[in-house]
Formats: C-alpha cells, sequence, structure tokens
DNA sequence: TTGTATGCGTTATCAG
DNA sequence: CTGATAACGCATACAA
C-alpha cells in the first residue's frame, strides 16, 4: 500500500523469505525456481515495490533513457517528431530526455556529452554538424543526415519526393518550373530533394530553375528573385516547388501581394506535410514525411543496440497531398 | 583528455594528492582550503573527470531531473511550452523528462509515479484530473488548473483575457456577441475566459450568448449552432470570441462556407496566441498567452522549493494582437 | 579544515 | 538453482 519510505528488494527478499540474489532475477525476468518465482511476486506485489532506476544505471552502467537531441520545437516538423518519438519511446518503457539545440553546434556537442554521461541506452539526433563527435558504444541514429559508417540514418525519400513534386506540377499543367529552397549549408539528405527535382525536369525534358540559399540568408532575398522574373504582372514560373512547407507559406504571401495568384497563376508545392494545430488543414499542397514511421523506424534501430550490419541510410516512402496551392 | 573508461572522484583524489571527500566538497562548491581547492581543481581539469549523475542521485536521493507532463506537441501551445521549459531547465542546469498522456488519467498517474521513482527534484505538469495524487516532498508546479493547496498554479490571465476580447470585438464595433468553447469539462483556469468575457458583455450592456460543450462532443455541434442562427444569410452574432485559437480557426472556416465574410460580416478573437510554424502569422486576432513567461515561471518557482509560502495562484498578463480576423 | 568509513539499491560473481 | 558478497560512484556523518 503505502510506499511510505522506500521498499528496496532487500525488502522484497525477507517479506518473500528468499535471497537478494533471487528477487533480482525475478525482476529482471532471469528463470528462478517456480515456488520461489511466485513468493518473489506475490511479495512485490504486496509491498508495492519498484526498482529504482538510479541504482539499476549506476549499477549496470546503463540507463533506460534515450538522448533526443533535435534543434526546437516550434518547427512543427521537429515537434512532430518529437510527439512521436516520445509515444513510440513509452511503448517500449524508455523514457525520453530532450535537448534542444537551435542546430548551434557547441550546445549540439555538450548533449551528446551530457546524454553518455545519463548512461543513455540510445541516442536519437537531428543535426548537421559534421565534426559531431559520436560517443562509442551507444546506439546512435541520426534524422536527415548520415552520422558515418555505422551510424544509422533515417530520412524521408527525399529524391523521389524532390522528383513526386516536379512530377505533380508538370501533371498540373505547369511548363515552366523553379525550386526554391533555403537550408543548411552543410550537406545533408534533405539537399537530395533539390536533385530529385532536376531529375523529372529533365526526364521530362521541361526548363527549370533553382535557387538555393543558406539558413540566414534573410527571406528578401527570395522576394527579390521573384520580383526579378516578374514581367508585365506574368511570373517566369508557373510551377514552383519549395523545399520545406515552411519557405512555401512565405512563397505563397509573397507572390500574392505581388498581385498573382495561387494557384491560378502559379502553382506551389512545398515539402514536409506541415499541418495547421498539428491536425488539421495542410498549409499548402505538399509532399507529406510519414513522421511516425520514421519515428518507430529510429526508435526501433536505437533499441536494436545489437542487430549486425544495420543499413546505413532507411529512406521511408513519401506521398503527395493537395493543400490548395495546386489546381488538382 | 581521454575519458576512456571513465574517471570517478577517485581518480582525481589520487593525482590531486587529497582525499576523496575533498574533491567531492570541491564538486559541490562546499569551501575548502584554498590550495586544495586549486590542486583538485587541476586534477579535474587535466582527467577531464565529469560527476556521475547516477551516482549523485542514488545517494542523495535527488536528480537534476524535472519530470514534464503534457497532454501532447501537437497543439502548438503546448509544444511552445515544452520548447520554452527546455531551454529554461537547460540554463538551469536541469535535463527535461518529458511524458505525453494525451490527458489519460491513468497515463498522467502512470507518469507523476515514474517522475518520482526517478528522484526528479521537481514537477511541471498540464492535467485537468482531479483525482491526481502527486508525490509528496516533489516540488510541483501546475498549469491551468490548481492542484490544491501548498502547489502553485501558473496560468494566463484568463478572466482579464476573456474581458480583453470582449472589449476589443465592441471597440470594433460588434454589438451582438458570442463565446463559444469546447474543452475539458473539468473545471481549470481556463473557464475563467467565458467569465471575464460575460463580466465585460454585462459591464457595457450589451446582449451576449454563451455556447460551451465539453471536449468530446463533435465539432459538427459548432456548425448546427451557427446554422440555426444564420437568418437571412445574416448571422446573429457580429462578434465571437472563441475560446482557443484552434476554434476560432474551425469557426472562420465555417462561416466563409456559410457565405459570411470574416471580417467584414462577423469579426472574430480566439485565446492563445498560436502562430503558423511556430512563429509566423498569427492564424486570426487573438488574446497571447506569454508562454515563455509562463515558462520560465514555472522554472523558478519548481526550482526555488524551500522558498515558503509559495503563491497558490499566479496568474500572467496577457495581451491582444490583431491577426486578420477583426477589423482593426 | 581534512580524511575515513559507511551505505544508497542494484547487479553480478561465486561458492554452496 | 540459490544465496551470500563485492563492487558501482558519490555524499556525508564522524573522527582526526
Amino acid at each position: 500500500m503505502a510506499d511510505s519510505k522506500s521498499i528496496t528488494m532487500k525488502d522484497v527478499a525477507r517479506e518473500a523469505g528468499v535471497a537478494l540474489g533471487t528477487v533480482s532475477k525475478v525482476v529482471n525476468g532471469i528463470p528462478v525456481g517456480k515456488t520461489y518465482q511466485r513468493r518473489v511476486e506475490d511479495a512485490i506485489e504486496k509491498l508495492g515495490y519498484h526498482v529504482n532506476p538510479q541504482a539499476r544505471a549506476l549499477r549496470s552502467s546503463r540507463s533506460n533513457f534515450i538522448g533526443v537531441i533535435l534543434p526546437n520545437l516550434r518547427n512543427p516538423f521537429f515537434s512532430r517528431l518529437a510527439d512521436c518519438l516520445c509515444r513510440e519511446l513509452s511503448h517500449r518503457s524508455h523514457e525520453m530526455l530532450l535537448f534542444l539545440t537551435e542546430s548551434n553546434f557547441d550546445l549540439e556537442q555538450a548533449y551528446m556529452l551530457m546524454s553518455e554521461q545519463q548512461m543513455v541506452s540510445g541516442i536519437i539526433c537531428l543535426t548537421y554538424n559534421p565534426e559531431l563527435r559520436i560517443p562509442k558504444g551507444i546506439p546512435t541514429v541520426s534524422i536527415d543526415r548520415s552520422l558515418g559508417p555505422g551510424i544509422a540514418c533515417v530520412a524521408s525519400d527525399n529524391f523521389g519526393g524532390g522528383s513526386l513534386a516536379a512530377r505533380k506540377l508538370m501533371e498540373n499543367g505547369c511548363k515552366r518550373l523553379a525550386f526554391l529552397r533555403t537550408g543548411s549549408s552543410l550537406p545533408n539528405e534533405t539537399d537530395k530533394r533539390r536533385d530529385g527535382f532536376i531529375r523529372a525536369c529533365t526526364d521530362a525534358g521541361i526548363p527549370y530553375h533553382c535557387e538555393c540559399v543558406d539558413d540566414g540568408t534573410p527571406y528578401s532575398a527570395f522576394e527579390a528573385f521573384l520580383a526579378a522574373h516578374l514581367h508585365d504582372g506574368r511570373l517566369d514560373f508557373d510551377g514552383i516547388f519549395c523545399a520545406t512547407d515552411l519557405l512555401a507559406y512565405k512563397v505563397r504571401r509573397t507572390l500574392l501581394q505581388m498581385g498573382l495568384r495561387v494557384p491560378e497563376d502559379v502553382q506551389i508545392i512545398g515539402y514536409d506535410g506541415a499541418q495547421c494545430f498539428g491536425d488539421e488543414d495542410y498549409y499548402c499542397s505538399t509532399i507529406v514525411q510519414p513522421v511516425e514511421e520514421m519515428a518507430r523506424l529510429c526508435v526501433d534501430l536505437v533499441l536494436q543496440s545489437r542487430a549486425r550490419s544495420i543499413p546505413c541510410l532507411l529512406q521511408i516512402p513519401v506521398t503527395y497531398a493537395s493543400g490548395g496551392s495546386t489546381r488538382d
């Protein structure tokens, strides 16, 4: 009933009339004699015993924590990811130790070390830092970026998604395409959105333009770009693929300000599958990342540490969703 | 340099030529002789020593974790809150142990216990469960709901916000107001949004209507309500205050479908201050909760455990922001 | 002031 | 298969 002070294995052992080690075995699922098993279980029930995670971690050098390292929770993609990861970890009896970095290299490294010191049983991270050092011996899964050999990277099928976006625009009648992107200057999986886009355009023999800038470049660069391509109230492009929904959102706003209609004059497709209020309408037509599946996969991978030969890159298929910025 | 195996205090003590206890004192900021201090610090630096959080927690029955218990991270208000809490805790050298409940009573209680077992140094939670039992001896702060005496509750000024919304609508020329709300059937601070709204209407001698339903009621109830109040293409109300931005978002959509213009025919104000993509435009005109300040306050309160006589309710002032669904 | 010794609750290693 | 016992790394009361 009352876990007044704190019931220990010793208490359980005394109550059950067995030795300490036997209790430990029962708790850890190691086979013991049938009657002993029973008596220990009863005692545990009766006393309301719970293992002490700290003591267990201290002794075994391994906690039930998973370190989750993300840039922030303001971007809907990240918060959705954290939401799914936390749930999935719970189902697997693990706790989530969350660290937010704003993509700051020093913080990323510091949280990596803190995770190690907390003896986490795994790390799931989203970082572009090429210098990042991964603690040895801790199963680690990276999202959207390859961290080198031996460390699995989970990502949506960025190439396929970029290609899909271009094809959808063409299906909807677009003849002059553009790709817009702002993102990390450091190489990562999301770069393939551009590659897929280009491939689809090339295959179709359709002209295209790519305008890519690094994070940190003010958005006004795109405003200038669009303005430069506006002639007599007509844009040089009738279909735009933006590397993220956020960018698509801003571009749409800019086009409207320029007096253009979306999707009548220009069609836009974003990437991510972000939704208003987390589960209402899409902000725009978009390539949807299957966040839930990606989270599940990350957890699967990070928990099956011993699995031999983990693939270094796992791409999850994406889907297209119409969200009002295209004519379908 | 290399923290190859795991440097312990014993190693530091040997390196510095002092006793174990002395190292412990230095690490914990307890005064020791000046030369000792120096030698220990040098040794720590040289060996790259870090305290083992598990051992410390086991010994002192207190970890540096703060249990954070929230419904989910999909709702922008919750994810914003988690974002701010995590940062603020980091600044104060604490880690965030995040638990998501979907407002499920059993989970809320389970995570409360898990937090206790993890020896957290505090709990910050958002739950409406009136039966929830708080572990004794753990500083706890509740958001948006009073958990009883001795436990601080942090909330925005819901009454003031409701009143402000009504006044803003009136300032913008509204003569026939309505309050719409869907939320927990369990009493909590957000109920005061309605009270404040009513007060402002009463004070101004303006007629109003309140339509409140419990969570779980399908949104179609509001569609029916609005349809019932539509006569000859004209709504009985020209100003609507919705208890959340999400509801305001849906209501606006419904009104547009009914052929009404927002804000020309009907003006709408929501509550929360939710923003597209976390920091872009507001979804609608809204009463903005100062999430950052609230998070900071929660952390302040939960960490100053010994503070005598903590107020049981702390209300943070809100502000109004125009977001396109009003005529200002 | 500094050093020593004990125990926090577990796990794991050995004898029985 | 079971039961005593030694760590795990740290904090702290107590002795020097």
